[in-house]
DNA sequence: GCCAACGTTGGC
DNA sequence: GCCAACGTTGGC
């Protein structure tokens, strides 16, 4: 099993969405960047395990966890006119751009925010923390995977 | 709103 | 294939 870290702008869909989705299931969509496409495609199987990050709002953070529930496919929206991501250089025939679908596991008992985050030098070399990283869909170590979860129930004392 | 970092585009 | 220009991301 893999772990992986998906991150989402709650404006636009977020956890709370994710909770009113029936079977609190989603497709992964309107990814467009083709490394993290690459992901998508070949890396993600059913049975991973990924954080649900929220980024661009007041308090970043790893606010969840969800499941791979279907392996990569392609993406639906990039051949719909009407989609704000449709991209018209995508050919059905040879699809360009593909998306895998999310169950939310659980909440997490409270978010991890990017700047506790930052403070524990067990979680360096997590992509998250790399100056610069902007990838949307990033794999995540089993180390610090463990390193998240064991943050959750620690509290922010210390 | 600022700006650093990064990806993409397109001329050559 | 190089690289400057441009657009986007995302923390602050």
């Amino acid at each position: 099993m893999n772990y992986w870290l998906l991150k989402t702008e709650p404006s636009c869909f977020g956890l709370a969405d994710l909770q009113q989705r029936p079977d609190q299931r989603e497709p992964w969509d309107g990814v467009r960047n083709y490394q993290a496409r690459n992901l998508l495609r070949d890396a993600m199987h059913v049975g991973d395990q990924a954080f649900l990050y929220h980024s661009s709002c007041k308090v970043p953070a790893v606010v969840a966890i969800v499941a791979i529930v279907r392996a990569g496919y392609p993406d639906p929206t990039a051949f719909d006119p009407q989609s704000r991501h449709f991209d018209p250089a995508s050919d059905p025939a040879a699809p360009r751009w593909y998306q895998v679908d999310i169950q939310l596991l659980r909440p997490l008992r409270r978010p991890i925010s990017l700047t506790e985050l930052r403070q524990r030098p067990e979680l360096d070399g997590l992509e998250l923390l790399r100056r610069g990283s902007r990838l949307s869909v990033q794999p995540v170590a089993e180390r610090h995977w463990h390193a998240i979860m064991a943050l959750e129930d620690a509290g922010n004392a210390r």
